[in-house]
RNA sequence: GCCGAAGUGGUGGAAUGGCAGACGCGACGGACUCAAAAUCCGUUGGUAGUGAUACCGUGUGGGUUCAAGUCCCACCUUCGGCACCA
């Protein structure tokens, strides 16, 4: 940043009074030394679970998107705290995962000692920024005090059938070299590192997240999240409704296929299969002649790599097994394919292919020489083909005639009836593979044992610890597995020897289930104390980037319900209420990146200014949930905001008098006064700290503007009014307010205030000033007493001068009076 | 390709269908000062006009309404998600 100079030259000039870093410091170490912010179980009926998506602690420091999202949030914390709720709000780390280990590859610095210490400076600046953290209850997953509990959760869902083994294709990054699930591969790349995956057969553990589709679909009316993520969400899930039908193979065997358009079933022309279907295997002994040509095209299919492989612009392929296929209602025989444009991992990997009504079908179709057969016509138009929407069936035997929605019950029923079918669900959402060839996580605690095959390691022997000395250097091959003292054990059901399971749990399992360690994380007995736990969750406010939509929101949501159904929590949904905080992007409107060289560090602000100036500035300076470019042009104003708070106070300090009559100057102050806290409490409900600070700023106007212009000050009531703000202002700058508390004389913290309420009739002034429209074009302003009827308010305008020579000689059509704001006179 | 969100002054951003541009930044003018900084007071969407004022203005084009940044339709652009899901 070449301008840091040049702000340095420049911000230097602004005065304060006021030492923040000094007064920063004092007041954390006051704050928590009375243990503040440490949650008071005797007031449970009063809490609130305020929680920020805890942090992974990289090598950098904290960064704008750490403060952006934690500094607002401990705002809206120590607003609620005001108002009353015993707020918790803790803070953790999510300590596990592939940086460090990447790290530790590349500099020989072993994961653990990298990680410790960059969570005791992360630690160091999460309590410099003054945030209410309970470090009471903190959390490091990478702890055996924690993860011994993510070992028990794996094996709880083990026990209720909700993690199996099996052999799949599985995700597999050539540069991380382990599994990745599902969610963690974007565009056929790894989340982390950018490679393109690689397609991979291995045995893997699996979370069955797909029992519980139905439920996280559904649910999702019954929780407060921005409609944006509920939708991400609903989208990965991917219900479809439709139909299964079986034909017949050749070969004796059923081939299942799903479609959503059963209606279109009449139009089948072929069938085919995935190439990875079971079912290859026989129709190449069927048909000897066509083998080598399958052969060829399943090790074609096979190499093709995910980003060729799912391009809808590469051209279908295919190859004809020789095989035929009954079809269930013609009784025709249809050729039977295979092609990669079907997916063995959706529905049954078989599908029906209907050349008239689906574009890929159409493409394929067209390509091998199949005919096409039209049984869907556009209602009262030409049918051009491929015809892909709903319309009237034909060429459909007794079908024919119906309506797309009618005959897909229809033929449903029949195929039902006939013993061919009926009607299915399907989701996309897979379940979630989680073993991780890593060293740096959670063992996965399962045994191997030659005799007794997979058996679980008893609860009491948890923690499986993770050793310390392993060789962390990538062969392909988890690194506990060279490990001989760690993978050697015996077999707990039969005593034989036996082996561990070399693998370490996805960290988004770690994740999974935090949120209920916090109100109980010092408990060695159990994970939580159910009792405890189910008046404490669910979260009541949750405030974290919506890059975890489908990743760890999904995850936390299926392991509340899972553990919810084994009965260790009564509740359905982890997080009640879902903020996303926006982004702030560099200057140049990128997203902030080593590579783009335009990474903003707080701690130039921070140390120029304190971190009460820099979180303040972050929440006014942009719209909470859009974030945006980065610029320094607002933060010297925040900082001028400030400075003028601290002389007004100092100033009044200085006053002495007694009071009068409130005149129109008080009442003006006043109506300010309620008019701020009034909208402030609604705005920080909301996340919306920009128009908060800018109520804030208005009474600070009013303020000044009544300490300049009345001599004869009512000192009582201006007092009164400088102490509201003071309070009013706590939650937003909590250090410099906590300060000017003091100043005021003041023994207790502000924190144990109350937030001021507003007085409605305050707000209600003797006259208001209207806009007088006629024909809806705007006149005059014109200022109106309260308490008249809309008939004397008319009678009024049409008194006015500018109204009457404006309505002169026509009549009144309408009259439109919104109270308190407008009035449109309808004439001609 | 499909789904979703957004587009407002020079700028960050405000506006339960009811006075567009709150609150700031910047800019301009003034006070204070030997001078500057800081501070304080004004002005500040555009065009025309000395002026009161008039007209035009929320991506573009239509529409609904007494009234549209806001609702509806079509389109353009940007961002986010999904992407051969049958």
């Amino acid at each position: 940043m070449e301008s840091n100079a040049a702000v340095r030259v420049r911000f230097s000039e602004v005065i304060f009074m006021m030492d923040m870093k000094s007064v920063e410091s004092k007041w954390q170490a006051k704050w928590e030394k009375s243990k503040q912010n440490v949650f008071n179980k005797k007031n449970i009926d009063k809490k609130l679970y305020v929680l920020e998506m805890f942090s992974y602690p990289s090598g950098a420091k904290l960064h704008v998107g750490h403060w952006y999202n934690y500094g607002p949030t401990d705002t809206y914390a120590r607003f609620k705290r005001m108002q009353g709720y015993e707020v918790f709000q803790p803070m953790g780390f999510d300590a596990f995962g592939l940086p460090a280990e990447n790290y530790a590859i590349k500099t020989g610095i072993h994961p653990k000692d990298s990680t410790e210490k960059n969570i005791a400076t992360m630690e160091q600046q999460l309590r410099n920024m003054g945030a209410m953290f309970d470090w009471s209850a903190e959390i490091k997953t990478c702890e055996e005090n924690y993860y011994k509990w993510t070992q028990w959760l794996f094996l709880q869902l083990y026990k209720k059938g909700l993690a199996y083994r099996k052999e799949s294709l599985v995700n597999w990054c050539p540069s991380c070299e382990t599994v990745l699930a599902n969610e963690q591969v974007i565009d056929s790349k790894c989340e982390r590192c950018g490679s393109v995956m690689l397609r991979k057969d291995m045995t893997q553990w699996f979370l069955k997240i797909t029992d519980y589709a139905e439920e996280l679909l559904s649910d999702l009316d019954k929780i407060d999240w921005p409609e944006k993520t509920k939708l991400m969400q609903k989208n990965w899930i991917g219900k479809s409704t439709g139909c299964e039908i079986h034909f017949d193979c050749e070969t004796g065997d059923d081939i299942t296929v799903f479609t959503t358009r059963p209606d279109t079933v009449f139009g089948v022309n072929y069938v085919v299969l995935a190439p990875e279907h079971p079912l290859v295997d026989k129709l190449k002994e069927a048909h000897p002649e066509k083998a080598d040509a399958i052969d060829q095209y399943v090790r074609y299919a096979a190499e093709a790599n995910d980003i060729d492989r799912l391009s809808t612009a590469r051209e279908k392929t295919g190859v004809f097994t020789g095989a035929y296929a009954t079809h269930p209602l013609t009784k025709k025989k249809v050729p039977i394919y295979l092609a990669d444009y079907v997916l063995y991992s959706y529905g049954t990997g078989a599908v029906m292919a209907v050349a008239a009504h689906d574009e890929r079908d159409y493409a394929f179709a067209k390509k091998y020489g199949i005919p096409v057969t039209q049984v869907i016509q556009k209602a009262g138009g030409e049918t051009i083909l491929p015809y892909c929407e709903d319309g009237i069936l034909v060429n459909s035997g007794i079908f024919d005639g119906l309506s797309g929605e009618e005959a897909r019950d229809a033929i449903a029923v029949h195929l039902t009836k006939i013993g061919k079918g009926g009607k299915k669900v399907n989701y996309r959402l897979r379940d979630w593979s989680v073993s991780r060839q890593r060293y740096w996580g959670a063992p996965i605690p399962m045994i191997h044992c030659e005799k007794c095959g997979v058996v679980p390691v008893p609860e009491k022997d948890l923690p499986v610890k993770l050793p310390y000395d392993v060789e962390f250097r990538p062969t392909g091959k988890s690194p506990l597995a060279s490990h001989a003292g760690f993978m050697k054990c015996t077999c707990p059901k039969c005593g034989g020897k036996a082996s561990r399971d070399p693998d370490t749990l996805d960290t988004f399992v770690c994740s999974s289930w935090y949120y209920l360690r916090y109100p109980d994380a010092h408990n060695d007995k159990q994970a939580w104390s159910p009792e405890l736990i189910n008046k404490m969750l669910p979260v009541d406010v949750y405030v974290g980037g919506s890059e975890h939509a489908c990743m760890h929101l999904l995850y936390a949501r299926f392991i509340t319900k899972a553990l919810r159904d084994m009965g260790y929590v009564n509740f359905d949904e982890p997080f009640k209420r879902l903020v996303h905080q926006g982004i702030i992007l560099g200057p140049d409107g990128n997203r902030m990146s080593k590579s783009h060289g335009n990474v903003v560090s707080p701690d130039t602000y921070i140390e120029e200014y304190g971190s009460d100036m820099f979180r303040l500035y972050l929440m006014f300076g942009f719209s909470y949930t859009e974030g945006g470019p980065w610029s320094d042009d607002g933060i010297k104003s925040v900082a001028k905001f400030a400075d003028r708070i601290e002389r007004l106070v100092r100033k009044s300090l200085e006053l002495s008098g007694g009071h009068s009559n409130m005149t129109s100057a008080e009442k003006n102050v006043n109506y300010t006064k309620h008019y701020a806290i009034k909208n402030i409490t609604r705005d920080v409900e909301a996340f919306s700290f920009n128009t908060s600070i800018a109520r804030l700023m208005e009474y600070v106007n009013a303020l000044q503007k009544y300490d300049a212009e009345v001599a004869e000050k009512n000192v009582t009531f201006y007092k009164d009014c400088i102490k509201d703000l003071i309070r009013m202002i706590a939650p937003f700058i909590p250090h410099f307010a906590e300060e000017l508390w003091q100043v005021y004389g003041n023994k207790n913290s502000v924190f144990d205030e109350s937030y001021p309420l507003f007085d409605e009739k305050a707000l209600v002034k003797d006259e208001t000033e209207y806009a007088v429209q006629v024909n809806s074009k705007i006149k005059a302003k014109i200022m109106i007493p309260e308490g008249l009827s809309d008939d004397d308010i008319r009678d009024t305008v049409c008194a006015y001068p500018e109204i009457a020579e404006a309505i002169a000689g026509k009549t009144i059509r309408k009259c439109i009076v919104v109270k308190g704001r407008l009035v449109n006179l309808i004439v001609g």
